[in-house]
DNA sequence: GTATCATTGCGTCATATCGACACAATAGTA
DNA sequence: TACTATTGTGTCGATATGACGCAATGATAC
């Protein structure tokens, strides 16, 4: 992101910029990735534009493997964003003064149409990298991300409307867990996207009837209290079912 | 779409375009506006591209507004297609080297990333009319589309995807019916989207439950049988289900 | 070692919903 | 006037859903 003078307008389509909401599930928590501005120390989703030569689905999964060190993500893009106005306050491109003779400012003044992408990604395996604009990039949980650059916020609350619909006709799960878990922390994984509290037994019920689970044989110890079952996606009946649909909402 | 030369490059905003799938329905068929290139005779959505002030949005109604006559349009973007080699046998181009003169074939030759609309109108209401590329604008029974210019077959394909996804959470009918309808005629508009029967019985059951719909006195009558009653849409619930969804799939 | 207690596995029951179908009423047509 | 295709309304069994009971378990406290 920090190459020679005029490569951005040489390297990467004008007009164009792509933002993701990144989601990632640790300890009973939803959390998102966001990037802290150098000047302004604003917050923000991380982004970046598309190459000349590009499809704005491999310049996304580009981005997060630079963000999170994490290839093969779960991607998707929810919606366009092109209020002409979405930029009017920039405080990026103040963000940007010092980089004028580095970068060309003029690339960042531009009016930029940005495609919403959100990813869900295993919270233990990626590696959250700053880009040049920031000068730190870490989870937030998704209650403590507060008022974010431009229009992020906006951008993330679709991101987290749109994970809720697709909650009820599609399965969750495989890439926000780790390979085996049980019943419990994936019923949590559901209510925290949800917001709302999921009744245990007719969880079970419902997400066995799916047919998308392996059911262990081995049991989780360490806990305090009784030992529950390890699961794991069965992958062909998980994928299946991400094609297909599920039917049911919660 | 055919003023003065340069005006492309000044006026729109490079790389970006918009197509838009605009369905109708009528004589219980599903139909497809489409338009007929000048030169290479293939036929291609409706479509244009984004002024320097304008939203996606915004730009995608002044299009259909040219193309339709219509304001007002149910719109809805689904999808960006931004495949690097989405027109890389662009039989576009050809057609408007005649142009090359008028409009400057430079802005047809760059890459353009498409963002998909979707959109729902009354047929009856429409009036059809070509732009400077074609010489015929006009309406298409779904199955008898045929190959389309470019990708816009499958952007055909993935709009009435993704129409029938939305029919299992949202209500739709206001935009596609007359104001007044029998309950037949808006089982057909269900049944000609999801390209399947339906029970006659439970699709009435299950559409007053979602309680949209105001039952007038008034019978239909001319045709050949019993009938049957007239309804009209109740806006404001109309409008809260589309806000809020329905539940349940068909 | 034993009691405690939160948590888990498995099940029940009443209710709502869904799919399939029955039957009478009706409006034009033969 | 009989006929026929269509509409309005209702029923019935299967299935899904929401609310809840109870015994088993495994670490912790005593």
């Amino acid at each position: 992101m920090s190459q020679n003078p005029q490569s951005y307008q040489d390297q990467y389509l004008s007009h164009l910029s792509l933002d993701c909401v990144v989601f990632g599930f640790h300890g009973s928590q939803l959390k998102v990735l966001l990037l802290r501005m150098k000047k302004t120390r604003e917050w923000a989703l991380p982004g970046g534009f598309v190459k000349n030569d590009e499809s704005f689905e491999v310049a996304a999964s580009r981005v997060l493997k630079e963000r999170t060190g994490l290839g093969d993500i779960f991607l998707k893009q929810f919606k366009v964003f092109s209020d002409p106005h979405r930029a009017d306050k920039n405080p990026a491109v103040r963000d940007l003064e010092e980089k004028k003779a580095d970068a060309g400012l003029e690339w960042f003044e531009q009016r930029f149409i940005s495609v919403g992408f959100y990813a869900l990604v295993d919270f233990s395996l990626a590696e959250p990298t700053h880009d040049f604009f920031s000068d730190l990039c870490t989870w937030k949980p998704l209650e403590e991300a507060g008022d974010l650059m431009l229009d992020h916020s906006q951008i993330l609350n679709q991101a987290l409307e749109t994970l809720r619909l697709q909650l009820n006709y599609q399965p969750i799960g495989y890439n926000l867990l780790p390979e085996r878990f049980t019943m419990p922390e994936l019923q949590k994984l559901y209510e925290t996207i949800l917001g709302k509290p999921l009744d245990r037994r007719n969880f079970q019920r419902k997400m066995l009837s799916y047919d998308i689970l392996n059911k262990l044989e081995e049991r989780k110890t360490g806990g305090a209290h009784k030992a529950p079952y390890l699961y794991e996606f069965n992958l062909d009946n998980y994928r299946k079912a991400l094609q297909g649909g599920l039917y049911g909402g919660w």
